[in-house]
Parts: structure tokens; C-alpha cells; sequence
DNA sequence: CATAGCAATATTGGATCCAATATACAATAA
DNA sequence: TTATTGTATATTGGATCCAATATTGCTATG
């Protein structure tokens, strides 16, 4: 048959889309660091009971976005500097060994597609719109390793870094030195040059690191939001 | 005052009992492969209500450790070959790293614990004692690295393999194999040699994958369990 | 005999209610 | 005044109840 259909068996649940309402306003620091998450506030603000917030919660705890102490309830996980650097190690690691990957399985439908979300962050203006098309690129760029595991795994810790990723291109010349990285990494991959695009992901987010710790350690700048 | 104390704030709630009891279950393989996770009847074996099985079951999820489809329950997750072939690739990226991280700070402390539990590895003759131990060891060799998250990445990584890891080890020669393999790891630690640590690391895994899909590949031997 | 339709049952998702604990604040005593 | 105790309120954890959906098994019909 010929008919757009949608599975209604995986309809989403009432708290999926707390977890998922919750995790991108966490991601994009509509929720700042150590906020309260109140249950029966934002049972309210779903128009739904407390039961399916607290299963939400308890996913985000489990991926290390909320943190939870019993009877006193959950607040937005905090992340100190040794933490966020690690993580940019962690998906240093884990990006340059998954585009390695990619570069000789990549079809053309994916570097057109990594061209258009590189142009779509070069030519955005909404800081808002960043990780997004930030993840978009470089998601288009690693699809066809085939890496699933991997691909959660560095979804998971970019999750935990987005709102400071976007405080630091925000504050800093970071968008353009960005476009210019993320250019140099299309063209290795266009190029069907895995190790120098390994080498360039591997480089992008070093320096993402260090820029971002350098803007964490000046006065002023302790919070992210 | 000198009183043996108990932080009472955090003693385990119901649902993080269940959550560590099925997680465990899972692990070791008590609970088989896609096997069917009723609400009701957790609820029964803990004598609870399903309210904290469920939360339990959120967290396993996120974990993925187990699928959920909409009114129709959650069951084990299942794992084809080449996702546990990807996830030791994972591992051995991963673990390769963190005791490189490790070895130039290691404690006389971590290497004592690290040897005591390759004895007890060694020794011991109960496969389902073998998961713990073997985490023992590579762990005492890999916590002065100071790298928290990679760990909890390597940890989920494990719990997602170690039933299949078991059955290898039961199956083939791989406990002795793993028992050498230590004990080169263990003496490179103690060496402080850094790099080699690092490659007989990323070894000890890569082999473990390769005897792992050969057993899977042999007719007969589809399931773990 | 095979199959569509329907009723009965089982199971999950969610709402409401109750108990346990923490927090804020007033009352009291030194 | 200041520390301490008791109390009221807020909030979470869990139990029970109801609604929505899936599954099973029976019946009727060709």
C-alpha cells in the first residue's frame, strides 16, 4: 500500500515528553545549572500528574543532566571545569576515531547533506539554532561509520556541555573560528581523507576545550546559561 | 562525638533497589535475552508497588539495557554481533586510554589492590564471581586516572557485554588468556610503562572480541545466557 | 476447517491519595 | 539576644485506583 503511515505503537508517551521537554530546555540553559525541578510544577505546566515527571527525571539522572537526593528532590546537574574538560577529551576521542571511520564508508548524500547544515551554522545568527546545526553537521559526517554505540555515547556527553559550548561561541570569535574548522573538515572528508579529517575533529574540539576553559577561568564568567 | 554513623539521607530507595536488583539480574545474565520484564510481578518479588519498578525500568532503559514498547512492556535488550562487536571497539578505545591517563600516577595503593584482585581473578573457579573481579582489577588499575565520566562510560559499556564476555570465558580458554593477559597488563602498571599498558590494554580487549565472534559465530551457540 | 469478529483477560500508562521526610518559622528557654 | 525545640507547610516516595491498549480465546460464519 501505498500510504504514509505512522507507527501509533510508538506513540509518545506523556513522559517521554516530559524527558524530552526537559533535556532540550537543560541542553539550551533555559534551566540553569543547580535550578530545582520542581515535580508538581512542572506536572502542572504538562497539564499531567507527578508519575510520568518522575520517570523523566529519573532517565535525565541516569544520563547525568539532573541530580537527585532523596525527599529533597531534583535539581539541574552542576558541572565543574575538571568535568566539562573531561568530556571534551572524552568526544575528542571518540569524534575522531568515529569520522575515521565514516570518511571511507561516506555516500554522496551525506557530504551534500554535511555541506548544507555547514552552511545553515555559517550563516546562522541565532545562537539557539547552534547546537542544533552544530550536531547536524558533524552527525551528517559520522552516520555512515555505522558506529551506533558510539554515536549515543558522544550524543550523551555533548548533552552535558552544549550550554557551555554555546556561552563560549557566543563570547568569544568561537562561531567564526568554527565555520572555519568545520570547512576544513568537510573538505578532508570530501577529499576522502580520513586521518587528516580525524586529525582536524580531533584539533576542532580541543580547541573548542581550550577556549572555553580560558573563558571559564576569567572573573565573571563562573556560570554558564 | 564518636558514634558509628549513617548518612540516613541517602539510604536506597525502593526504586534503586530494583533498579541495582535487575541491572544485576541483567548483567549476569539471570534474566536471559529479550525475556519479558512484567511490572507486576517485580512488584511482587520486591513487595512493592509498580511505581518504583517503573522508575527502575525508565533507568534501565536510558541505560539500555532493556526496550520498552508502549503498552506492551519492556524485555532484556537484545544484542546482535555486531553491536557487541562495536561496543568492545568502544571499550578498547576507551580503556586503552584511560590506564594510559592512569599509570603515571598510580598509588603504590591502586597497584596492591590491583595485583590482589588479579589473584583473586585468578583463582577464582566461580564464573559468576568472574565479572566483579575482573571489573576489580582492570578498575584498581584505571581510578587514579581521574577520569570519572570515561569510567561511567566504560562501566555502561561492560554492563552491556558482560553476559556475553562470561560466556566466552565459560566456553573457550579465556579465563587462563585473560589470567596472562592480566598479569602483562599488571606488570607494564608496575613498570610505569605507560604505552604499553595502553597497547596490551586495547589487546586484551580486541581479543576478547575476536574469540567472542568466533564463539558466536558457531552454530549452536546463538544466545548467552 | 479456516478466518473474521467479538468478548474476556492481562498489562501498561497515568491520576489520585497517603505516608515519610525536609524545610521554614514561631515559640521558648538560657 | 541566641540557640533550641516544636509546629506548620512543602515536597517527595510509594500505594491504590482507573483508563487505555494489547492479547487471548471463543464463536459464528463462510
Amino acid at each position: 500500500m501505498k500510504i504514509r503511515t505512522v507507527d501509533i505503537s510508538s506513540t509518545a508517551s506523556a513522559s517521554s515528553i516530559v524527558f524530552a521537554s526537559l533535556r532540550q530546555a537543560i541542553i539550551e540553559g533555559e534551566l540553569e545549572d543547580g535550578a530545582p525541578l520542581r515535580q508538581d510544577a512542572i506536572a502542572a505546566l504538562f497539564n499531567t500528574s507527578r508519575i510520568p515527571v518522575r520517570e523523566a527525571l529519573s532517565r535525565l539522572e541516569q544520563q547525568g543532566l539532573v541530580e537527585t537526593r532523596r525527599y529533597r528532590g531534583a535539581v539541574v546537574a552542576r558541572l565543574s571545569a575538571k568535568e566539562a574538560a573531561e568530556i571534551f577529551d572524552f568526544r575528542s576521542l571518540l569524534e575522531s576515531e568515529v569520522i575515521a571511520t565514516a570518511v571511507p564508508r561516506l555516500s554522496a548524500a551525506s557530504l551534500l547533506e554535511a555541506r548544507r547544515q555547514y552552511e545553515a551554522f555559517r550563516d546562522s545568527k541565532d545562537p539557539y539554532e547552534w547546537g542544533e546545526l552544530n550536531r547536524g553537521f558533524h552527525y551528517a559526517l559520522y552516520r555512515d561509520s555505522g558506529l551506533d554505540y558510539h554515536l549515543r555515547a558522544i550524543d550523551n556527553a555533548l548533552d552535558r556541555v552544549e550550554r557551555y559550548l554555546r556561552t563560549q561561541l557566543i563570547a568569544t570569535d568561537g562561531h567564526d573560528r568554527a565555520n572555519r574548522e568545520h570547512l576544513q573538515i568537510l573538505t578532508a572528508c570530501e577529499q576522502g581523507d580520513a586521518p587528516r579529517a580525524a586529525h582536524l575533529t580531533r584539533r576542532h574540539i580541543d580547541d573548542a576545550k581550550d577556549t572555553l576553559l580560558e573563558f571559564l577561568d576569567r572573573p565573571g564568567s563562573a556560570s554558564a546559561g
